[in-house]
DNA sequence: TGCATCTCCCTAAAGGCTTTAGGCAAATGG
DNA sequence: CCATTTGCCTAAAGCCTTTAGGGAGATGCA
């Protein structure tokens, strides 16, 4: 018959990830996956073990696609600028590829969440703190709480949770990183 | 036969709602419920529209439930201690419900967003910013803010995120109120 | 080049979830 | 007490996952 495939657990990943972003995250199947690479079903399962397989796989490329991305904006960068600049990646990642960005929120197996790029996104967001004036365990409350603005405010803004409100939400982007800052710069002590 | 089972739109989204703390929101399926109410699944759908009617009345169920906890939770604080309290409900209810929680953050058509109690909670985040002395369109930025630090942070936390790290999140949670707090009494022009 | 082997994709099949169509019996009420 | 309504059931089709086993390309060595 025709010649193969060249079917790859790289390549399946990768085109899993467009199909993320095209039709949502939870809404990638196999079956789809199979119909793109105009192939049976179960050949797909010699290169993934199975559903949640492709899912992890997913999820492991989009968070390293992120880290990249933040270590790129952060380079050269301290202060606030540094800050606006982390964010931003967030923001423009979830925008430009929803999907991805869903999945780098997929719950990971304590293995493939030790072999995934999350602790570089911790390490980073250390790094830029140390352009703020922070005790050490500060800087771990100061890492969470960016973390979660940065998380929350993405993920509320995609699910139009700020929808039909008056002012751009581009307007508060901005305001809320200057809140952050400001609160950075001067830290509350207990 | 034996009696009627007594299916009803309210007792299949009840049901639902713990289905899906115990097995996450996501794994909330019409057959299990049917299995739960040891029926056979076809004789949900005189109640259920579909699938996902069944989660669109579960996330208005833990949307009101938020609500109606929240509202309490207000009811005469005023101040930091309004700011604790909400932001207390979020986390609790989270760590009581998670699929009920999930649910909340559920995608909802504009109809049932309007019909949700959606608003409601804009409204209270606004009325707790009262103690603060906020201009209008800072009072907005605010509550998008609030939103977005308090669901960034229950879903980190629920996800996982903070796992493995020294600080308890206990403490973070503190200290994070205490910063938003400061940050909203002592708010930054731009 | 020819052949053995290995690799890759396919056929087949079982099991689960969703959803629709149509039927019979239990409940309701006049 | 019977007529009608209502509620749950059987049947069936469609789609997704996953496993088992087979045949035909690709590869490499003689």
């Amino acid at each position: 018959m025709a010649t193969r495939a060249g079917l790859t657990t790289e390549r399946l990943t990768r085109a899993g990830a467009e199909l993320a972003d095209e039709v949502g995250f939870d809404q990638v199947t196999v079956s789809e996956l199979a119909r793109r690479f105009d192939v049976k079903v179960a050949s797909l399962y010699s290169h993934l073990k199975n559903s949640h397989d492709l899912r992890t796989r997913i999820a492991l490329l989009a968070l390293k696609e992120l880290a990249d991305r933040a270590a790129d904006a952060l380079a050269g960068r301290a202060g606030k600028d540094a800050l606006t600049a982390l964010a931003n990646v967030y923001r423009d990642y979830a925008r430009e590829h929803p999907g991805r960005y869903a999945a780098a929120q997929f719950r990971l197996g304590p293995e493939a969440a030790a072999a995934s790029a999350g602790v570089r996104h911790a390490q980073m967001t250390r790094a830029l703190l140390r352009g703020y004036d922070l005790t050490e365990p500060d800087q771990t409350h100061a890492v969470r709480l960016l973390g979660s603005v940065f998380h929350g405010y993405v993920s509320l803004e995609m699910g139009g949770g700020f929808s039909h409100s008056a002012p751009d939400t581009q307007d508060t982007w901005t305001r809320v990183l200057d809140a952050l800052d400001a609160l950075l710069r001067n830290w509350p002590e207990p």
